[in-house]
RNA sequence: GGACGGUUAGCUCAGUGGUAGAGCAUCGCUUUUACACAGCGAGGGUCGCUGGUUCGAUCCCAGCACCGUCCACCA
C-alpha cells in the first residue's frame, strides 16, 4: 500500500492500494498526522518551501477577514484527555479544518494552564510518597520540583489531542507561565491596583485547610450530607444551627425585622448562660456572655426558630451582617483548621472532634434543646476534597462593579453571543449578583503578586509595583521590603489567555478571534473573565460568539468523574476504533442537550469509515485517472439527482458547521454519503459503465463526487479521508487538508 | 428554594399540527465486478400522565409525575 502522498504516482499510472479488507486506522492515523505536521500548515504563517505545496499567500490571500482564531481552552498541566476534551477540541477542529479549507488563515491556538492549585496539589502527593511536605523542601526548592514535574508530564496532553487529529499550531503554544505571559498577569494586576479596583482586606474567606489557602466560591464544590442540626439555648431563645463549635466566635443574635415573635427584641443586649472556656476539659461550666440582637432580612422566618447566632469570622453569611451591624470578629478557629487559643480549653481540636465535645457538655449543662437530622450541603475544596472552613484573612480582592457591568453589556447589546441562548440568563444572574473576587492564594505555585510589604515589625505597610521599591516606607521611614509570598488564582490568568497568549504581531493579526467553544460549566469562571478582561485592555471583545455545547454524561445520565469511578477515557476508543470513528461517534451524538455517552455511536463512525474506504475503492478502480476534477455536466437521470443532492448537502452542511449545529451537519453528510451515493448511485454506475454511451460520464461523476465527498466529510474524519486523497490519482495533489472546501 | 433541560422503538437519540425516524441491537434472505464493519427486506412505539385548544395533538396551552444539570446566604 503506498501511504506518502510524496511517493505518489504521477497522474496516468494506475494505482490499487487500498489493499484487501477493512480500513485499518492504525497503519494510517500516525503517519498522516506526522505529514500534517511536516506541511507546517497547522501554521497558517509559516509554510514550508516544500515541493507541490502552495506559498501562503497564494492560499489564503492578505486581507485581515481572512484571519480566523480559536483559542483552545487551556488545559491543565495536570490534566490527561477525558471525554469533556475529546468533544470540546474535535469540534473546534472541525471548525478549524473548515475554515482553513474555506480558505483562511486558520490559526488554532493552544496552550497550558499552570492550574495553581491542582499542580501543586499533585506534586505535594508526590512528596507524600517520599515521607515530606512541602514546607519540608520550602518554597524554592518545592517550586523547582513543580517545574520538573511540568517539563515532563505537562505536555502529555498535547499529544493525546495530537492522536485525535487536532491540528492545532503547536509552534505557537504558550503556558501560562512564560516570561511574557506572566509579566502580562503582574502588570493587569498594577492596572487593577492603578484604577482602584485591587485591594487588600480582612475578611471570612472560603479557605482549605489541607491546601492552607483561599479559595473562590466558583472553586468549591457541594456535598449533598446528612447533618445534625443542634437547637442551642440562649437565655430565652433557643436556636438551630449545625456547626455548635463556632459559639464561642459569636457576636450576636440576629432575627428578622419582619417577624412578629421577636422583633420587639431587635437592638437589645442580653445575657445569657454559655459554655465557658475555661477550667478543666473534662469539667463542664456555664459562663455569662452578652450578645446584641440584631435584625437583618436575610434572617429565614420559616427556618429553625428563626433566630440565628451570627459567627462574623467563620461564616461569609454572617460575616456580612456582621458588616452592616459592626459587629466585633472573635476567630475560634486556625488556618489548619483546628480550634485556636480563644477557644480555650477546647483549643488545639479539630472542629469536628471539637464539635462533639461542645455538644456532650452543652448537654450535660443543660443548653442542648435538641438534635434533629438535617439535609445539609457541605462546601469542599474542588481539589482535594476537604471540607471548608471560613476563616477571617487577609486577602487581596478585585472590585468586580465595573467589571460586570462591562461583561454584561457585551451581552445584552448582542457583541457577544451566547448560544445556546438560554445560557445567556446564568451569566446575567452570575454578574447582577457577583462579590468581588478574592485573587490572592496562600500556595506557591503560581505567579507572585507584586507586592511588596515593609519588613519592619507592626508596619506591613504593602505596596503594590513590578519591581522592587526603592523609596521608604511611606508609613514607617524603612527602606525594606519582602516580596508577598501569596500568588494570584490561576484563573485571573486564563481570563487573560485570549490576548496575552499571543506576540504582538499575532494580536495584531489575529485578535480579536471569533467563535469561543466552550462547556457551560466554565461559563463564568473563565468565558465571563475573558469578556471583561478582553475589553479592559485591548478594547474589543475577545470572540463574538459563545458556542456551550453538551456535557458528557454516563449513559444513564450521571455526571463523569474520577473519583466516582464512572469515567470513560477517550484513548481506548481510539485505539480501538480509531481517531475518525471516536470524532464521529462523539459529534454524532453532539446534538446539543447533554450527552448520555453510547459507545455504539463509535461502532457506526467505524463501519462508516469503512464505507468512505470501499466506495473510494470501487471508484478506483474504474478510474485510472483523475486529472483535472471539475462538475461535470450530468446526462442520465441517476446523474442529475447525486450532483443535485452533493451540491445540497454540499451547502447545508457547510452552513450547519458555521451555525454550530455539528451533529446536524454529520449526520447528513452521512445521509448523502451512504444512502445517495453508495446505495443508489454506486449501484446504477456499475450499469452506467458498462455502457458505451455512459461511460465516460459517469467515470467523471465518480471521480468528482468522491473528491467533493471526501472535502466534506474532512473536518469530521481527517485520517481516512487525507489517506484517501493520497492515494487517489488526483493530478496536482497536495493534501486534502487545505484543498477548498 | 430558584432557573434551565429532559421524558418518542430493547439502548442512545432526531423529528413534525395531518398515516412516526436514525444509529446500535434483533430476525430473514443474499456471497451480485467497493464494502458481511455489506446489500435487500422484516419485526418492534396508544411519542411520561391528565385535561384543554383544534376537523385533527407526539408536536400548541395548563396542570401533574418522574429524571437530570446548574444556581442560591436556610444558619
Amino acid at each position: 500500500m503506498t501511504k506518502n502522498f510524496q511517493k505518489l504516482p504521477n497522474k496516468g499510472e494506475t494505482q490499487f492500494s487500498f489493499g484487501v479488507g477493512a480500513y485499518d486506522p492504525k497503519l494510517v492515523e500516525e503517519k498522516i498526522y506526522s505529514i500534517w505536521e511536516k506541511s507546517g500548515f497547522f501554521n497558517p504563517d509559516n509554510l514550508p518551501a516544500q515541493a507541490g505545496l502552495p506559498k501562503a499567500k497564494e492560499f489564503f490571500g492578505k486581507a485581515q477577514d481572512k484571519n480566523y482564531i480559536i483559542y483552545m481552552p487551556l488545559p491543565n498541566v495536570t490534566g490527561t484527555l477525558h471525554m469533556g476534551h475529546l468533544l470540546n477540541n474535535t469540534l473546534q477542529d472541525v471548525l478549524i479544518r473548515y475554515e482553513r479549507m474555506r480558505g483562511k488563515r486558520a490559526l488554532y491556538l493552544p496552550g497550558t494552564d499552570h492550574a495553581g492549585i491542582a499542580t501543586q496539589f499533585v506534586v505535594e502527593k508526590e512528596l507524600k510518597k517520599e515521607g515530606i511536605n512541602r514546607w519540608d523542601l520550602g518554597r524554592e526548592k518545592f517550586i523547582a520540583r513543580v517545574w520538573e514535574w511540568k517539563n515532563k508530564y505537562g505536555d502529555l496532553i498535547f499529544n493525546q489531542l495530537r492522536k485525535i487529529g487536532v491540528s492545532a499550531d503547536w509552534s505557537r503554544a504558550r503556558f501560562t507561565m512564560d516570561q511574557a505571559y506572566s509579566d502580562d498577569i503582574l502588570k493587569t494586576f498594577v492596572h487593577y491596583y492603578e484604577k482602584g479596583w485591587v485591594y487588600q482586606g480582612l475578611r471570612t474567606v472560603n479557605w482549605c485547610p489541607r491546601c492552607g489557602t483561599s479559595l473562590s466560591e466558583l472553586e468549591l464544590e457541594y456535598a449533598d450530607e446528612k447533618t445534625t442540626l443542634y437547637y442551642i439555648k440562649y437565655g430565652s431563645f433557643t436556636l438551630a444551627t449545625t456547626r455548635p463549635e463556632t459559639k464561642f466566635g459569636d457576636t450576636a443574635l440576629a432575627v428578622n425585622p419582619k417577624d412578629e415573635r421577636y422583633k420587639k427584641y431587635i437592638g437589645e443586649t442580653i445575657e445569657v448562660d454559655s459554655l465557658s472556656t475555661d477550667g478543666e476539659l473534662e469539667k463542664p461550666e456555664i459562663k455569662k456572655i452578652k450578645l446584641q440582637i440584631v435584625g437583618d432580612d436575610v434572617v429565614d422566618i420559616e427556618f429553625g426558630t428563626g433566630v440565628v447566632k451570627v459567627t462574623p469570622a467563620h461564616d461569609i453569611l454572617d460575616f456580612e451582617i456582621g458588616e452592616r451591624h459592626k459587629l466585633p470578629m472573635i476567630q475560634v478557629i486556625n488556618e489548619r483548621g483546628r480550634m485556636n487559643e480563644s477557644a480555650g480549653k477546647y483549643a488545639g481540636l479539630k472542629t469536628t472532634e471539637a464539635r462533639k465535645k461542645i455538644v456532650e457538655d452543652m448537654k450535660s449543662v443543660g443548653l442542648l434543646v435538641k438534635e434533629e437530622l438535617y439535609d445539609h450541603r457541605i462546601a469542599k475544596c474542588y481539589r482535594c476534597n476537604t471540607v471548608i472552613e471560613p476563616i477571617p484573612s487577609k486577602q487581596w480582592f478585585l472590585k468586580m462593579k465595573e467589571l460586570a457591568k462591562l461583561a454584561k453589556k457585551a451581552v445584552e447589546n448582542g457583541k457577544v453571543e451566547i448560544l445556546p441562548k438560554n445560557f445567556e440568563k446564568p451569566y446575567f444572574d452570575w454578574l447582577e449578583n457577583i462579590r468581588d473576587w478574592t485573587i490572592s492564594r496562600q500556595i506557591w505555585w503560581g505567579h507572585q503578586l507584586p507586592v511588596y510589604y515593609c519588613k519592619c515589625a507592626d508596619c506591613d505597610h504593602a505596596i503594590v509595583s513590578l519591581e522592587q521599591p526603592k523609596s521608604k516606607c511611606p508609613k514607617c521611614d524603612c527602606k525594606e521590603y519582602r516580596r508577598s509570598e501569596e500568588v494570584l488564582d490561576t484563573w485571573f490568568s486564563s481570563a487573560l489567555w485570549p490576548f496575552a497568549g499571543l506576540s504582538a504581531s499575532d494580536l495584531k493579526n489575529y485578535y480579536p478571534g471569533n467563535a469561543l467553544i466552550t462547556a457551560r460549566d466554565i461559563l463564568n469562571l473563565w468565558v465571563a473573565r475573558m469578556i471583561f478582561s478582553g475589553l479592559e485592555f485591548q478594547g474589543k471583545l475577545p470572540f463574538s460568539k459563545v458556542f456551550i455545547h453538551g456535557t458528557i454524561l454516563t449513559k444513564e445520565g450521571k455526571r463523569m468523574s474520577k473519583s466516582l469511578g464512572t469515567g470513560v477515557d477517550p484513548l481506548k476508543y481510539i485505539n480501538e476504533y480509531g481517531a475518525d470513528a471516536t470524532r464521529f461517534g462523539i459529534i454524532w451524538q453532539a446534538n446539543g442537550q447533554d450527552i448520555h455517552w453510547d459507545e455504539t455511536s463509535i461502532t457506526a463512525g467505524r463501519k462508516f469509515c469503512n464505507k468512505i474506504w470501499n466506495a473510494s475503492k470501487f471508484v478506483l478502480s474504474n478510474v485510472s485517472e483523475m486529472g483535472k476534477i471539475e462538475k461535470f455536466k450530468p446526462t442520465t437521470e441517476a446523474d442529475k439527482k447525486i450532483i443535485a443532492a452533493l451540491e445540497k448537502i454540499k451547502i447545508s452542511s457547510g452552513k450547519n458547521i458555521e451555525t454550530f449545529n455539528f451533529s446536524e451537519a454529520l449526520h447528513e453528510i452521512y445521509d448523502f454519503f451512504w444512502h445517495d451515493f453508495c446505495d443508489e448511485y454506486l449501484e446504477i454506475a456499475k450499469s452506467q459503465l458498462a455502457e458505451k454511451k455512459t461511460v465516460e460520464t459517469t467515470k467523471k461523476i465518480l471521480s468528482y463526487a468522491i473528491f467533493e465527498s471526501l472535502k466534506i466529510i474532512h473536518p469530521f474524519m481527517p485520517f481516512v479521508t487525507e489517506e484517501i486523497y493520497g492515494i487517489l490519482p488526483i493530478a496536482g495533489r497536495k493534501l486534502l487538508m487545505i484543498e477548498k472546501l
